[in-house]
RNA sequence: GGCGACGUAGCCAAGUUGGUAAGGCAAGGGUCUGCAAAACCCCCAUCACGGGUUCGAGUCCCGUCGUCGCCUCCA
């Protein structure tokens, strides 16, 4: 079964082919570090982190790059209000962001470039591009010729003509067109600047990506991802810029994440309405928000609100049920439970890949493995062993880690206090059995205050952390 | 106004090339238990609406209504 990716370009799913067999090459868009990132941002470094997860499953040698925009208005508005340097300000988002990233158990970058640190690959590239006639300049900006490209708008499904006669921007006169997009702005007094042959200024924003891929990729790559708001006029910049200069087609497959919706809009810096990452892992392991994105396709709009949420957490909390040891003097399970169980296990194993090859349904693929999670606490009630239950278990646990979850169980924080509710949880049992079920309760209860799940079954009890 | 996506049970959400609807959460019933918890079993939808194509459509076509995104910085 070959893997199948819906490509933004064409507007249909169609069968994943490389430009080199057996590697993949993954540039996605960062984001634009003036601010925490929110749990949007998150949503957006899942999604590519799961396609890079399982490209990794299937095989493929994966070099994924995530840039970030460090050179921008808003940064530089917003070092001035703050009176610090702006890329102090960048630097310090970023390793807030890179920190997220860690916490959400989304695998390293190969690389993370940063506007700032691609100067000179951005001249060399305006300098091209003007050279070419792509780009002219205007009193220190350079602006990119959107003329030039006969099929510009591909991407986004935008002609030029029809933009014109909608737009409601403010006509800048300088622009020979005004869809027209500035390659290089000249700096104003006080603004962060590099020398340039047209002057003292800074990168536009959509070269920085172009310029940054055609150095870590070359002058083609595989995939190229980001949130579904840069499909215009990012990406389609990118395409313009890129392919005036190549002459080859930029990426091969485009992929775009739906927005995460809160309160029924967008999460969206400029607007406030959103909810930082770091608010949210305060409060939830990161497999939540994880498990959140996986419920469902990662191209249409994802719900978030704390009745989601909370459902998703009793949703992992039933994931790790799956993986719970089998019960205490377990005899062992029939036979036919047994084979039951290993059915199931190749079923659902082919059954997330089927689901991961088409375009990555990922609530597809969960749906499978929570069929596992049933058919082991199956076996387990059962009285599977340990040994029978382990090959399943193994299965679950190689299934979610493709998908990164991590599946943590908790654990105890203070060393050495397992022997110690051992201890009490032997002394409740002598307490039951003397039928002082007042007291045996009592030792369950103030064992619960202390996060200890005690739960009796007809051979023992057993007890975990919560 | 233009372009695009979508509308499946109380909530979230799958559904490959059309053949009578995954999964999770919640609710209800049951098994187990001294009680509880957990787990297990059972139960819960004709797919926004109206037409059409077809032996047969959630799944294709047309229309209506509604939601969201982009068109300006944005994951």
């Amino acid at each position: 079964m070959p893997l199948r990716i819906y490509n933004t370009l064409t507007r249909k799913k169609s069968e994943f082919e490389p430009i080199q067999a057996g590697k993949v090459s993954i540039y996605v868009c960062g984001p634009t570090v003036y601010d925490s990132a929110h749990v949007g941002h998150a949503m957006s470094a899942l999604v590519f982190d799961i396609v890079r997860r399982y490209l990794i499953y299937r095989g493929y040698d994966v070099d994924y790059v995530m840039n970030f925009t460090d050179v921008d208005d808003k940064i530089i508005d917003r070092a001035n209000r703050l009176g610090v340097d702006p890329f102090e300000l960048a630097e310090k988002y970023i390793e807030e962001f890179k920190q997220n990233l860690r916490e959400l158990n989304i695998l390293p970058a190969s690389e993370h470039p940063r506007a700032s640190q691609e100067i000179d690959a951005i001249i060399k590239m305006v300098s091209q591009l003007i050279e070419k006639g792509s780009a002219y300049e205007v009193d220190g900006d350079v602006y990119f010729r959107v003329e030039t490209i006969r099929d510009y708008g591909k991407l986004s499904g935008r002609k030029l003509e029809e933009m014109n006669a909608g737009s409601r921007i403010r006509v800048d006169k300088r622009k020979e067109n005004p869809m027209d997009f500035a390659v290089w702005k000249k700096a104003k007094p006080g603004e962060p600047a590099w020398d340039s042959p047209w002057g003292a200024g800074r990168p536009g924003w959509h070269i920085e990506c172009s310029a940054m891929n055609l150095s870590h990729f070359g002058p083609q790559i595989d995939i190229h991802g980001g949130g579904n708001d840069l499909i215009f006029p990012h990406h389609e910049n990118e395409i313009a810029q890129t392919e005036a200069i190549t002459g080859k087609p930029f990426a091969r497959y485009w992929m775009h994440n739906g927005m995460l919706q809160l309160k029924g809009e967008k999460m969206s810096k400029s607007t406030g309405n959103l909810v930082p990452i770091n608010d949210f892992l305060n409060d939830h392991p990161g497999d939540v928000i994880r498990l959140l994105v996986l419920s469902s396709y990662y191209r249409s709009p994802l719900t978030f609100n704390s009745e989601v949420i909370e459902a998703n957490q009793r949703a992992l909390d039933r994931l790790l049920s799956g993986l719970r040891p089998a019960l205490p003097n377990a005899v062992g399970a029939p036979e036919a439970v047994l084979s039951e169980l290993a059915e199931q296990i190749k079923i659902t194993q082919q059954g997330f890949t089927a689901s991961m090859d088409e375009d990555f349904n990922t609530a597809g693929a969960l749906g499978h493995i929570f069929e596992l999670v049933r058919a082991v606490n199956q076996a387990r009630s059962e009285q599977a062993s340990d040994d029978q239950l382990a090959p399943a278990q193994a299965a679950l646990k190689t299934l979610t880690d493709v998908l990164g979850l991590e599946l943590k169980p908790p654990e105890l924080t203070t060393t050495g206090a397992d022997a110690f509710v051992d201890l009490l949880v032997a002394l409740r049992k002598d307490l039951r059995d003397q039928k002082l079920y007042q007291l045996s309760d009592y030792v369950r209860d103030e064992l619960l205050k202390l996060n200890v799940i005690i739960e009796d079954t007809p051979q023992g009890s057993t007890w975990r952390w919560e």
